[in-house]
DNA sequence: CGTTACATTTACGTTAACGTCAACTTTCCT
DNA sequence: AGGAAAGTTGACGTTAACGTAAATGTAACG
């Protein structure tokens, strides 16, 4: 009847996860399927919230984070205070990112410059090579 | 004599890090302290290089993929397929960094999009209270 | 009713980069 | 001589996010 949840394997499917991975999650209480017996049965609201744990770990939220975020997002009729907090937690992550980014950038320009230089070594090569001939 | 090198100690305290760390390091052969007795003095090469080890651990890299890049740095006297090879290396983590560093331009898009939604959200809290006075 | 397919729990394994003892040895200082 | 200070080598502990294997259960198909 209620056929708004869907087994482990189609949730795998849905999202591009392993059965270790959702157990996993629920023994860490970010996701709670029904039980049917032994089976789990995730929900609609499972689904939301595995979506924003995939998208939270492309942000590099630790699976730890991302939970106390679900938490406050959940609050449902969220305080103003408690929203903020989360807005503020986003920020300073933003400003990680931006600032891991920056320093990939140098590294990225530091490694292209030594790339370079590397290819006048092996040039010389050649030329010792044609020398030698 | 030799006083161009430092002991474990001085290392630490000018560098940042612990003994533990420094010999963990020479485990890996990162650095190549020599050895007077037992104890370890570590050269001017070292300190380049553990300059090298700390930078490249900022910039995201592995200790392991480090010590190659190290090589690479280094080649001193090496033959051309030995640096050639070293060289195909630092290209493909090139690559590897460019990649990440796209992925991550794409996360931060993602989140200050998702930021943005947020201060919304924070505004109509703030109507709300107006409203409510 | 037997087999095949999928689920479940339990629990140990994995990787990286060190931390944290423990048990010595060596050196310097008084 | 005696003791603190600093150094050394094992060797086991830690954290995150699952992987993987074993033993067992159960549901559906033919």
């Amino acid at each position: 009847m209620s056929e708004d949840t869907m087994t482990i394997r189609e949730m795998c499917d849905a999202y591009g996860v392993t059965p270790r991975t959702l157990r996993f999650y629920e023994s860490k209480e970010l996701l709670f399927p029904i039980r049917e017996g032994q089976r789990r049965h995730f929900t609609k609201s499972d689904r939301a919230r595995l979506k924003l744990i995939l998208r939270g770990k492309r942000f590099g939220f630790s699976l730890e984070e991302i939970r106390q975020l679900l938490d406050l997002y959940n609050v449902g009729d969220q305080q103003e205070t408690q929203y903020a907090l989360t807005y503020e937690i986003g920020k300073k992550r933003l400003a990680d990112m931006i600032k891991q980014r920056d320093e990939l950038n140098e590294a990225i320009d530091d490694l292209t410059a030594q790339l370079a230089w590397g290819e006048k070594m092996i040039a010389s090569f050649s030329m010792k090579k044609a020398a030698n001939c």
